[in-house]
DNA sequence: GGGAACCTTACATTTACCTTAAAAATTCGG
DNA sequence: CCGAATTTTTAAGGTAAATGTAAGGTTCCC
């Protein structure tokens, strides 16, 4: 899985932080973001939904982030990053050492509580981080969208390019035989396909490059493979 | 009223800030927005509008905003947010205890500001935080009625058809891949409901689309899942 | 010059998605 | 609690976009 479909469950008393915070993460990429209140909507939500991660506020309006915390560990091995007003707060998770992922004191730069549930979510589920978008040459690759943008117009990625060109971005610089870029393509044990991946190749040339026959980034390497530069 | 029907007058001496503000507020949404670039004009302009929220600059060239403070709250109750540019502004901002509804030291983090005018609309005018309407190409999406209207006609949302909807709408050019989609519109565990989704996208471009078969904004992206752009 | 590796194009096929109608489930008013 | 109305799901035949195939062309290198 990818780490921007993590479900993430944000709950805290503060309507105004409980938006900020739900909106960064979507602006972010994150895709599945809910909101909660109070203990009580926590708990209601966290029955229905399967949740990768948690954000707790240690202060609700019924009942503390402590024991709420409690609660969501005995039904769930869930990660749970503490959001605290205050510095006694700190002290007193970091002493009571109770197993919380990590906590961040408010204010906080939005761009730390992002690192910090990026780093948590990829420890404890092993995510590779995915890539924002990528260029080459004057196209520009966006990955969520599904497109390349180039200075004339706009392509549409099928599915196949997708992942095409995403194996030879993950590897730009560096010659894929044949033999991998078919098994990347194709699971199931692939051969005969080699044909079909050169008119792949050439689509994708059609999308990348000024002149799709004389290839300025999408390069053959007669013999080797293929590579990006 | 809705929040964003507030009028809103901004002064401050330095025209940048004034213009960039000023765009910030008309692209969240607020859609009366007038700018006053000193004492004189503010004056002015607030003889003829009646304004729900003063934003002030503490320097400005003809005349400090504390004065200009008092001479507004002689005529009207409205509420007033300082922007001041030096942290002794602030100190004596906070000393002076002279009923300025919140400050905020220059420079401010967008978003901040934002957060700060919608409390103080929000407390002083008690308005219920309404939810914005979307748009998809010539329909209006009305969350909070639960409707779609088009040039031609208005349709009313079912549950399904909202909440996949709302979930495009959240991520408004993303593809979203089907299982992430079946997730959100069934919690549990679910496979077997691809079909499903299939023809509540249908229904939902039934009512955005000007041909459903031939859709324009609710995409799909073969392989990869649905967007709406 | 000739073979090998790769390109290119047009066309065939396949698969993922569309569409519709009808069955099942749910909601709602009496 | 029952029946009507609405919503949701299932099912099945249809369609076209994406993919695969094949055949002739090009380039490279010995």
């Amino acid at each position: 899985m990818n780490l921007y479909e993590s479900k993430i469950l944000i709950v805290d008393d503060e309507p105004d932080i409980l938006r900020m915070v739900g909106e960064l993460l979507k602006k972010e990429g994150y895709v599945h973001v809910d909101l909660a209140s109070d203990c009580c909507m926590a708990k209601r939500m966290f029955g229905t939904v399967e949740y990768h991660m948690v954000l707790l506020d240690v202060m609700l309006p019924d009942g503390d982030g402590f024991t709420l915390f409690d609660e969501i560990r005995c039904v769930a091995e869930v990660p749970v990053i503490f959001l605290s007003a205050r510095d006694e707060d700190t002290a007193r998770l970091r002493g009571l050492g109770l197993g919380a992922d990590d906590y961040i004191t408010k204010p906080f730069l939005p761009q730390e509580l992002l690192l910090r549930i990026r780093a948590v979510l990829r420890r404890t589920y092993h995510m590779e981080d995915i890539v924002k978008n990528d260029t080459v040459g004057d196209a520009v690759i966006n990955w969520s969208a599904g497109t390349i943008q180039t200075p004339d117009s706009e392509y549409l990625l099928t599915a196949k390019e997708y992942a095409l060109l995403k194996k030879l971005c993950e590897n730009r610089g560096r010659i894929l035989s044949i033999n991998i870029l078919c098994d990347t393509l194709w699971s199931d044990g692939s051969y005969g396909y080699e044909n079909s991946l050169m008119v792949h190749i050439r689509r994708l040339r059609e999308k990348l490059e000024k002149n799709p026959s004389k290839p300025e980034h999408l390069l053959t390497a007669r013999g080797l493979g293929y590579k990006l530069v």
